[in-house]
DNA sequence: TGCATAATAGGACGCTCGTTCTATTTTCCG
DNA sequence: CGGAAAATAGAACGAGCGTCCTATTATGCA
């Protein structure tokens, strides 16, 4: 009943993070769910009970793996972005952050990405922590979008939950294209795909002129656009 | 050497139809990885080995439900839009009986999308057959895009490779946000933004208007644009 | 109606999985 | 250093998997 325990020694948080760090890895490649504790411990050295004695049990695993990367994810692409003028600079970061982080890990895989097919309909612990974390993403982009409203870098009527679910699409078809057809370009378009939706989304007013944004020129689609 | 097989008699291929069709309903939910044998049998009210007979492995199996998938896709997609006029309407007419698709397909899953995901790093024939449709629909798209551009409704600079890769995003984002978090108003958002990618790709040239395809009005993400 | 053959059932196989139990080794503090 | 506690190993478990083998039942043509 009395919480006389220690606090945990040291070796034993060193070899947890350890494994987390190669179940990261194996877990972008194979997917969460096909994260196997057996196979872990081979590429570990060790056995596959001195790998589970870490976790009360594989589900646990799985969300210290999904935690691993939200840190991760925050790390690299969230953050940093901070130190970037809120409204549209700010927003571009995150995006253009985001997309470097995906494109870098094509031989990999965004877990955050895979996680959300293989959830699809598994409910469960680990289906709500990433659910959440997804969530997080999306009301922060959500925020840089509105912020860049009230800046007056984007029109003040922009619909900011669809230009979420378009950035989302576009980081989505990248990953598609790149990781699975194995296409190249797919950078690029998803580069071009975010300049063309933040075009047509800038303030054309002239007060918002005061705000020393110029609305950026458009390598475009199509010129006659 | 010689084949002298004869026709295959009835019964067997009614059930094995019925079992591919209960496979398919099965993969829809749980994944093409997560079909097993077992549970389908279970579902047939057969022993497994019955089942498995009619395929010479699982992956035959897999495989054999990939074409089914595709044949429905095919069928209730793709047919159909090709008797709308060539140009912009037989493209919106794909996109729209797409998004149809995958909405209607929000309980169960898209198979070309859940598949992508599983079959990223997964090299085989199951990838390989998946890829080849996917490729196709893909093509299917670019050709609807570049003949909408042939007949002046759509600029003739139109990079199509780019505006397919965005049709794409945007079902992912579909796909992504209904099935996964499971908000609402998920498919409205892919109509809108399928209306704003093919607003900014309308011909403004004079000359264009000659095709009486006048330029739609958008109902906007943002009134200023 | 028979009879070859197709269709299915039942059981067993080898494998991998997560998990548990127990024994051994390693760590680290008094 | 010594000894309690933590960390790890090793073996075994029960379950589920795809697949194979052999019997049994159902089918459909002569």
């Amino acid at each position: 009943m009395n919480d006389t325990h220690q606090k945990p020694l040291r070796k034993g948080e060193q070899t947890r993070a350890a494994i987390l760090e190669a179940a990261l890895s194996l877990a972008s490649r194979e997917g969460l769910e096909g994260l196997t504790i057996g196979v872990l411990a081979e590429r570990m050295g060790m056995s596959k009970s001195g790998v589970f004695a870490h976790f009360g049990s594989r589900e646990d695993l799985q969300i210290g793996v999904l935690r691993l990367y939200h840190q991760q994810f925050e790390q690299e692409v969230f953050y940093p972005s901070l130190r970037e003028p809120r409204g549209l600079p700010r927003l571009e970061s995150l995006f253009a952050r985001w997309v470097a982080r995906v494109s870098m890990e094509i031989a990999s895989g965004c877990i955050y990405i895979s996680g959300a097919a293989e959830y699809d309909d598994r409910p469960g612990a680990i289906r709500e922590q990433l659910l959440e974390m997804v969530r997080l993403w999306q009301v922060a982009l959500n925020k840089a979008a509105k912020q860049a409203m009230q800046e007056g870098h984007l029109s003040p009527d922009t619909d900011t939950d669809q230009l979420v679910f378009e950035m989302y699409g576009l980081v989505l078809a990248l990953h598609h294209d790149a990781r699975f057809i194995k296409r190249p370009g797919s950078v690029e378009r998803a580069k071009k795909g975010f300049e063309r939706l933040i075009f047509g989304l800038q303030d054309a007013s002239p007060a918002s002129s005061v705000k020393q944004f110029e609305k950026k020129s458009l390598k475009k689609i199509s010129p006659t656009l």
